[in-house]
DNA sequence: GTTATTTTGTACTAAACAGTTAATAACTGT
DNA sequence: ACAGTTATTAACTGTTTAGTACAAAATAAC
């Protein structure tokens, strides 16, 4: 119906610039306290980060946190509801249905590496949080069904695979799902140790690349047919253009 | 000269208890020490153990562990050094030479994995020393030394499998080896999170077996020549027996 | 057996820290 | 315009914590 346009003389524009400059704005205001929160956290760990300090870098104070957060504990889970929500979303929203299962599989797991290589905030949060025996995880069933449709996309891939002819029948998704975690997360979380030991070669451009590329075939050798392996491995150069 | 039978009337045995007892030990405290911190640290973190609480688990008193050990970050230190020349020692010592190729990568990396997951103190100290970037690390010379032993044990494998006509040429050793770590170490760093987000199967018994044999598998398919993973394929359950 | 050195225990301190109080300012609906 | 809610600040509190001061005991040296 007659919308707004009878009953704003004055200034539509005065309206949406005060809605947007308006002093107070709750949701900003959390959303920074949990921005800086999670790079504090990501950085010290939850006992090594402290709650002035974030106070500090925010565009507001200790009290809010509290007035917020409740406790420190309860700040800390939900920067990691946060932190699985945004990466999972970002993971769900990969288009793999148009593809063909061997062009699939290797952009999923391509993708999966780039990302979190592109997350390094993300993965220093999971280590904090297996360092605490992943306790406060154990609550947040918001993240447990973010997760299990990660698992889902890759069943429904395994099975247009099986279908198709070319991956192997019956394997296991949440086995195939660790596989490619496994090499992704580690190449982030252990870095730095690593690189220590035995040089940054594998860290480089050059070295990553080669070792995404590597990732990307060693699941591929996994989930295909013996028979079709001998022609990916022909072919390879042409599929994993990036992500 | 003569001792004390002068001058302990009393009870020799008292006095030798008393020896045995309370006789200066330091090599034991500091064993003792660092044992109790592994755990601590291992368990809570740099920032989240306590010297008071590391302490009170020792045999010995506060003042001993600054007395020995100069401060928090010394103890740390020396703990983290101790662990891994721990690790790498046991690693250095897996007999290879006498194996074939085939079955010398296969043992070292059913190895590696059962290795880790009997660590999961080192494994956890890692992660620890990753949150802080590994600058703790890199002072540590004599832990590097004994890595790139490991890398070298592995360089003389590929060699030997090369010769033998079994393996891929010009295969490198380092990214090997962050292979192998990747999955062995992912499976215990990250046992937690990933537990309660997709459930316990792959770290019961038959889970783990599973996924080690995987892992074995993996390797072996991307060391050795196309030809050869036929044959690998079918004489499997032959191979890989317990460690 | 006297003196010097190393090892151990007790009690303390100063700083850091998570969390609180209490007062007030800004906005909202009626 | 006023009652009620929401947002914000600065100063404060009690506890925890790494690290120390001081002294005493055990051992080694002479």
């Amino acid at each position: 119906m007659g919308e707004m346009q009878g009953k704003a003389p004055i200034s539509l524009e005065g309206m949406l610039a005060d809605k947007q400059l308006r002093k107070r704005n709750p949701e900003k205001v959390q959303a920074n306290i949990l921005n800086v929160a999670l790079s504090e956290f990501a950085e010290k760990g939850l006992s090594g980060a402290r709650i002035d300090e974030i106070a500090e870098k925010t565009k507001t104070s200790k009290r809010m946190i509290y007035y917020y957060f409740g406790d420190k504990l309860g700040l800390y889970q939900k920067v990691l509801e946060e932190a699985y929500r945004e990466v999972r979303e970002a993971e769900n929203a990969l288009e793999l249905a148009h593809l063909q299962p061997v062009e699939a599989m290797a952009k999923l797991v391509a993708f999966t590496f780039d990302h979190h290589v592109s997350h390094p905030d993300f993965i220093r949060l999971v280590m904090i949080e297996n360092i605490h025996h992943a306790e406060n995880l154990e609550q947040l069933d918001s993240i447990r069904l973010l997760n299990s449709g990660a698992i889902e996309q890759l069943a429904i891939l395994c099975r247009k695979g099986a279908q198709a002819g070319q991956f192997q029948e019956g394997l296991n998704p949440l086995q195939l799902h660790w596989q490619i975690s496994a090499f992704s997360f580690f190449n982030v979380s252990n870095q730095h140790t690593f690189s220590r030991l035995f040089g940054e070669t594998l860290f480089d451009g050059q070295g990553q690349k080669l070792l995404r590329q590597n990732c990307v075939d060693m699941i591929l050798r996994y989930v295909l047919l013996p028979e079709f392996r001998i022609k990916y491995e022909a072919a390879k150069g042409a599929l994993n253009v990036k992500s």
